[in-house]
DNA sequence: GTCTATAGTCGGATAGAC
DNA sequence: GTCTATCCGACTATAGAC
């Protein structure tokens, strides 16, 4: 009993986000979750109460996962962003390290793909899930971008300005997620590797410093 | 008979793009996009030849408005870059007009939510429709900005790092469609607002003036 | 806890009237 | 060109054996 396969149920949460995320709520049939899985049909409503149970638990396994890489990171630099004594430079620099593991994590795994796609879904059609989402994994990131990009912008961290732009950042890197296709085609690459996740990261820094430095004084 | 309704095959494809949309290929019904339509299921395979004709039209609709909408302004923007005697300024000033100008189409209108859905869709899992829209959407808006942006950054046209980091700065704006609700969320926004349109284009501009100026001679 | 069998509904496509 | 009627396969959920 060497314990090669997690349990049904977490075997059915994994082939459910794969299939979900592929064919929409509606569109993934319990058959080809199950089947994905190797499970029997009937043990969906049997774990998860139904077609939507499971829907939602995929959305927690999700959260889950995400925390369980960020959240380490993200408690440093909101530890970091919150001491009156951190210098500017010190905000650069854990900015900049948010950002390459935000990219190593979203793009540099194959997860992440799953992940990105089912959240991405929900953000077109938010139901139940997307609360789940939103209060266990954006909203937390975004509260740790802001206190350090706000004293480095000049901008208050409560105001609008702060908050657009810092959404627009956020979007320098989910872009290579939301946009893989297209980028793959136009760079003539058939995936992401490890070294291209450097060039990935080097250019979304270089964005990143001209964005920082542009606040500084003259 | 005041032309007050599209022809039926033209309303199949206006529901199809909101049905697909919705639910994914698999996941919408033909009848519910001829209910939407106010269509008889029937016309879908007679206009189509079934539901796979239908989706692939919606890709070609979708290119036929995008083209409509950005096709001018990407031609001018192509022939300033491609003059010798255009000077960085100008550069600048084109690059801030397509940012202006991609996010009132993008963010600013109705449809733009419907397209951006769909596409988003192509690009986690392409299919036929995908290269639809890469060669006579995503190709010649990337091919637009790419003569602009490279002499500002001092980055040869073709250089990887160049395309890397436009597509970077393409995120800034598409970020606004693609994470939409937790951007409302965070700002306690209901919806888009043409204010707060603007609001959205100036965070952009400010973004991008500090990227392409980072990029010169101190 | 996992299976088979089945009920009841909805899916896409077609045939053929008008 | 648009409709109704219909075929047949796929869908989710349940009942009940083991």
């Amino acid at each position: 009993m060497a314990q090669e396969k997690a349990d049904a149920k977490q075997r059915l949460i994994e082939a459910a986000l794969k299939v979900f995320g592929e064919h929409g709520f509606k569109g993934a049939s319990t058959r080809a979750i199950a089947g994905e899985a190797g499970a029997n049909i009937a043990a969906i409503p049997y774990y998860f109460g139904g077609k939507e149970g499971l829907y939602l638990a995929v959305a927690g396994h999700i959260a889950d996962q995400i925390t369980g890489r960020m959240g380490p990171g993200l408690s440093a630099a909101a530890q970091l962003a919150g001491n009156p004594a951190t210098t500017i430079e010190q905000r650069r620099q854990a900015l900049l390290a948010l950002g390459d593991g935000f990219v190593s994590m979203l793009v540099g795994t194959e997860e992440a793909a799953l992940w990105a796609r089912f959240m991405v879904r929900e953000q077109f059609d938010p139901t139940e899930a997307f609360d789940v989402l939103y209060n266990r994994v954006m909203g937390p990131s975004y509260v740790a971008i802001s206190p350090l990009l706000g004293p480095l912008l000049g901008l208050p961290a409560d105001s609008e300005e702060l908050k657009l732009r810092i959404f627009s950042v956020i979007g320098q890197a989910l872009v290579f997620r939301v946009a893989r296709a297209a980028i793959l085609r136009r760079l003539e690459w058939d995936a992401y590797t490890p070294e291209r996740l450097e060039q990935i990261r080097a250019a979304l820094r270089a964005n990143i410093i001209a964005i920082m430095d542009a606040g500084r004084p003259a």
